[in-house]
DNA sequence: GCATCCATGTAACCAGTTACATGATTTG
DNA sequence: CAAATCATGTAACTGGTTACATGGATGC
């Protein structure tokens, strides 16, 4: 999962680590965000399988100005580049300052996997694949999200298939908040199902005007 | 959480840890089971902390005969009784026979712990939750609800207060798929917020005919 | 008597967390 | 220069998972 964040991030700008954090709670929304305590090993070891690697990042500026408190790190850029100007920008790796990564071609592939992976049963995952399917081509950002509709109505079916079975009175002898909560639960779904319906449809219809 | 879901089963009836796992999964849906793997290890650490105990289980009946497979457990039960007759069922235990479990009164006050927790974040465990709220008295069911609601409205002005945040250019230049996930997850948040005020819609019209 | 399901458990692992340690840079 | 913030990292822990080992009971 934090793979799939990382290298879906990467792979629009080269990025340091307190940044990834902070794009990934911009994009993801707070609530997923991921912790220092496994970003940073996520990290070393997606350039130990050689799939990022560390960059100097003397040309181009700071790619994402979007959200907030980004202040300080503008300056700290500036500085940088001023710095820079008199050799200082060389060894930036060496004195633990930023460690600014980009992805490699074998982290496109690798995230182009992670992307057509046909296990859509993980929700989370599923959520982040979306985020950054705009990196598959149309043919399988469609089969992602009909492989996707499939497995929620396999589990729609499970559950229409469990209250069938149920005997009439051992139904009404549940509990008003389980049942409240298995109807809730149900509910759910097929409002999942539905969005997906919406977003497969916006796929086809939109094929046609492509690009752009 | 599993220690949550455990707890509010034995709260109904003795069972041993086989039969609670299908429980749940009847009970939770087959999709928030746990595994035997954190199941009997969570088992043998209550009954450690004297929240749960194994009991003889010679009195009553399988008290759980609701759903489906369980006409081998049935056979195994009589043929149990019928050997506890020349006094086998003393030794299950030792034997290695079902294991059944029985809450303490210590298990009952972690329990209610459990239930009135003020921290409503989680969303799997406010689930459980919900499963057993029928153990807590009117009043505490109705701040657990309001706690939750809190927190969903929370998360909810978070979003706006994010999107309001986003310069205009910046918010046109999120890609569609981005866009979409966004707005499909304030849906749900809105969803689950309009579950929660019929709950609440209940609980404060319903406590009038309390009891049954 | 052999396959199958019921039943309990252990060990190794996994993906993440919190708390901590460290230090550079900016700002008042 | 002190306080705050940016930035990277490690260690211990958590709450689960899968895979494995074992064995009793039932059904054919």
């Amino acid at each position: 999962l934090i793979d799939l964040a990382l290298l879906g991030l990467l792979r629009e700008h080269e990025l340091h680590g307190y940044e990834l954090k902070k794009r990934l709670a911009d994009v993801l929304g707070p609530r997923s965000t991921v912790s220092f305590g496994s970003l940073y090993p996520a990290l070393a070891r997606l350039e130990a399988a050689g799939e990022v690697k560390a960059v100097e990042h003397r040309t181009s500026g700071p790619v994402a100005p979007s959200s907030g408190s980004l202040k300080g790190e503008l300056a700290a850029f500036r500085s940088r580049v001023r710095q820079g100007r008199d050799g200082w920008v060389e060894n930036v790796r060496g004195t633990r300052g930023k460690k600014v990564y980009g992805i490699t071609e074998r982290g496109d592939e690798r995230l182009h996997e992670l992307l057509v992976d046909p296990d859509v049963s993980d929700d989370r995952t599923f959520t982040v694949r979306v985020a950054f399917c705009r990196h598959l081509d149309p043919a399988e950002r469609l089969t992602l999200f009909e492989r996707r509709r499939a497995e929620l109505a396999r589990r729609i079916d499970e559950r229409v298939a469990t209250t069938n079975g149920r005997a009439r009175d051992d139904r009404s002898r549940l509990d008003t908040y389980l049942r409240s909560l298995w109807e809730h639960d149900t509910d759910t779904l097929s409002h999942d199902l539905a969005w997906l319906d919406r977003l497969i449809d916006q796929e086809r219809t939109g094929s046609q005007e492509t690009s752009s």
